[in-house]
DNA sequence: TTATAAGTTTACGTTTACGTAAAGGTAATT
DNA sequence: AATTACCTTTACGTAAACGTAAACTTATAA
């Protein structure tokens, strides 16, 4: 359970290039601390870099990124009003992700559609051929 | 049912501008036939649209998006080796849904339990409050 | 002690997916 | 006849998300 990680040590666990993680340090979503010149990422760092391909991988912007991750950071400020805001927030989120889901539900339905069509019709030629 | 669409009905019907289709015209992606030099879309080109919009939407990129129309337009060609490769073609495609969906539902799941939290965070302090 | 490996900053380059004029054609109103 | 609406092509501009090269530091290994 090594508490910190070089750079080197991320970018091979998630196949990303330095520059990459440089980059969104850059952008604010990153905040690995210093070793004199040297970065040293937290498990923080870690689970962060891991929200952000998922997030990647599901077509948001690192714009959008940022605003869950902020989502997660505010949750500390327990204060009322602070946690009736950012429950409306993640509402909205939430929100954006049933649509995805909707919009991949469809996509595979289309899919399999497609492929049903595709099995059927080698079956027919199958058919013919012996 | 009318049976060809204007380019400023499609942009109105789908939020978004010219210039997005005429850029998916040039990119390969659509192909609708001319009246002159006015572009006259078909509901095939409709569908089509409809297709690389909710591709977008789930993070393909346009070539990633074009694979995927081409699934479409290949299956009319019934040759058995063509179906076979392109079923397992399909295949391939509905495995990279699978894996978006279960990001999907991870972030879902993250969000919920975030939810959740507040939610308790919440009650916790107002009930001191009263 | 001199490579070698791993890290750093700086800065220009690149791809994708369009945005945004500019300059013009055509058809229906006014 | 001239305005208006809608369409066209051409072409340069732009934001996002990195890639890539150059030049340099620091620590470990040979």
């Amino acid at each position: 359970m090594s508490e910190v990680y070089t750079i080197s040590q991320l970018t091979e666990a998630f196949d990303v290039t330095p520059r990459t993680l440089r980059f969104y340090e850059d952008s604010g979503l990153l905040n690995p601390r210093r070793e004199g010149t040297r970065r040293l990422y937290s498990p923080r760092d870690r689970t962060r870099i891991k929200l952000i391909l998922r997030g990647k991988r599901l077509g948001f912007s690192l714009n959008e990124i940022r605003e869950i991750l902020n989502l997660y950071d505010e949750q500390g400020q327990g204060e009322t009003r602070q946690l009736e805001v950012l429950l409306g927030r993640i509402g909205e989120k939430q929100q954006q992700l049933f649509e995805k889901k909707r919009d991949l539900e469809a996509a595979l339905d289309d899919l399999s559609s497609l492929r049903s069509g595709c099995e059927e019709r080698l079956l027919q030629l199958r058919g013919k051929q012996e």
